[in-house]
DNA sequence: GTGGCGTCTGGAACCGGTTCCCCAGTTCTC
DNA sequence: GAGAACTGGGGAACCGGTTCCAGACGCCAC
């Protein structure tokens, strides 16, 4: 492994024209600079970013803190970060926090205290007023996916709009006896999710003036999850709603299936809708709201580098609200007709 | 931020025995020790990784070359990787490769070759005799998930036995006609996965005397993939098989959800097997064969760092084979018996 | 001719730790 | 009682870069 020192050996000029020559700032002679450039790759030389780091004080990395990295959101999301860091020279450390109090302030005062990256992105983590400051008081910027974090940049959908979007469309083709299938709200995830949709699709139903009672259907956020409870749902014919709009997208999945497997028709006799837009959306012909993970993994790596660049601690905690677009498939369809009892020869 | 020399000062003692105390080698006094250990949590004091991996050359950071984060098997991995590492003090810095040649290339020499992290770990990824030795001559032990990879020690389950005995659990419900549908060859995986899966298949359907012309579908190994190549493989009544071997569960689940759109019974009229053991294979009922990701990672980590302490280059370039287990759920019966015509009143 | 400015370069300090080497007691051994 | 062995601790070098500072040179203006 050869060190800075050979280099310049080899170009003959000091460490410090050496430095200068390879990392660009300050004044160097052009004949130098590449004289230098030459030695490094005859060298093969690569620098070493912890000892630069220890003077400057960056380390070219961001720290991701995510829950899960198996859920199709939170996946995609890192897929995206990683690519765009990938591409900005940056390294990725991965801090998979579960919901163990004990586990992740391990993290917080252990990992991220040591100066090991320069800004830290949450995906789907509600980090505390105390947890975003400790991190911006050692000048790490902090920006979050999912929902607001104080003082620190966001990125996320508006989950009561999307969920009222979904449930809107339902409505808006006529169904007027839809169900919700949603989060179980004792086990809520950060940022409320499951409470923000649940009131995204009250408030379109109240605002459809319908009653939202004996409507929702708690169960856990997952293809299993949704089958189970939708069997539920659509066992009893006499009591079988219209429509169902799932919380997210495999819910609507299970949805799918439960209603396949008690001969339910989609859309004819139950048309569904979902949120995310998940890869197999299209398979299943579901109509949903599209997330875009990927892209709100690429806007939070843009503003951690925006953060970094400026330097300046301006962290205004803006939230950067992506808008919703419904894609139609083939899982919705306008509600049956009822029979209204027509007067016969009426006058 | 408080350096080391803030901790020394406070407990009246220089830099060294501050070293010495707070890492516990060389001799210290236990008095001493405690007035650093002391002053140490008193100024919040926690070492910079950096500054000490300059000197000793760890980092205390394992680099993950992955190729995807959002696949079942691959995001398994990467969570039982994350939880052990994260338990042993380490972080973890991601690498997602694509296929893209440029991008591999880049990690390799550049990022890989930075010193900044002390071993490697790959999963699913096939790295060539070179890539190894260039990462094992700076001393970083490299350990893979997936497949044998020459020099360094690798865990994997056996592949062909996996699918073997897939094959031979419909073999011995009494099923001839079987399909495998699997993947393409053409977009083949690393350590030639789909080809490994075939050849089980054939080796067991070779042994019952039964043949494989005709038998395999390729398509995409995903839900939707399984799920449009089924459709096919059943479309026909006349010609259609008894049984499925599926190449993973998600494949296999989209073949469920084909034969229900099909109308045609599971395990009534076609049994189905896969491999996996994914989440969601009980939902489905699926019979699979256990993969136990999380448990690969456990194990990669297990042997990355039983190689960091014994510090040896030995990397004898042991194989481990987890053992291939299947667990039967409600998705295989038996064939149903074929109608042999019984000789009436035959003498 | 002198002063000022812009360009180019090298020496040295520095980041924050670890470790080598040396010194000073104390205890053990012959 | 002398020397070895062990324990405890400090000074300084070192890891591999970056950056401050000072000096040298060329050029232009006054």
């Amino acid at each position: 492994m050869s060190a800075i020192a050979d280099v310049a050996r080899l170009a003959g000029v000091s460490k410090a024209t050496a430095s200068r020559a390879l990392s660009g700032r300050g004044y160097v002679a052009d004949d130098t600079r590449l004289r230098v450039q030459g030695a490094a790759s005859e060298l093969g030389y690569i620098a070493s970013p912890n000892a630069a780091s220890l003077v400057t004080g960056r380390t070219k990395n961001i720290g991701v803190i995510i829950p899960f990295v198996n859920r199709w959101f939170f996946g995609e999301v890192l897929e995206g970060i990683e690519r765009e860091l990938l591409a900005a020279g940056y390294d990725l450390t991965l801090y998979n926090v579960t919901s163990e109090v004990a586990q992740r302030s391990q993290i917080f005062e252990f990992f991220l205290a040591r100066k090991r990256v320069d800004a830290v992105i949450a995906v789907g983590v509600e980090l505390s007023v105390d947890e975003v400051e400790r991190l911006q008081r050692t000048g790490k910027p902090v920006v979050g996916i999912g929902g607001p974090i104080p003082h620190a940049n966001t990125i996320a959908i508006d989950d009561v709009a999307a969920s009222r979007l979904a449930t809107e469309h339902l409505l808006s083709l006529g169904h007027t006896r839809i169900a919700h299938i949603g989060g179980n709200q004792a086990q809520q995830m950060d940022f409320s999710v499951h409470g923000k949709r649940l009131r995204g699709f009250e408030l379109a139903m109240e605002a459809a003036g319908l009653p939202t009672t004996d409507s929702f259907w708690p169960t856990e956020l997952s293809m299993p999850g949704g089958y189970a409870v939708a069997l539920q749902v659509l066992g009893d014919p006499r009591h079988r709603p219209t429509a169902i709009f799932a919380a997210c997208d495999e819910v609507a999945f299970g949805t799918i299936l439960a209603a396949q497997r008690l001969g339910v028709e989609v859309p004819r006799d139950l048309s569904i809708t979902g949120i995310d837009d998940h890869e197999y959306a299209a398979m299943f012909g579901l109509t949903t709201v599209v997330q875009a993970p990927r892209e709100q993994g690429r806007l939070a790596v843009a503003s951690v580098l925006r953060l970094l660049e400026t330097d300046a601690a301006e962290q205004g905690g803006g939230e950067t609200i992506l808008p919703s677009r419904l894609v139609v498939r083939s899982s919705t369809t306008a509600a049956a007709p009822v029979p209204v009892p027509v007067p016969v020869g009426g006058r």
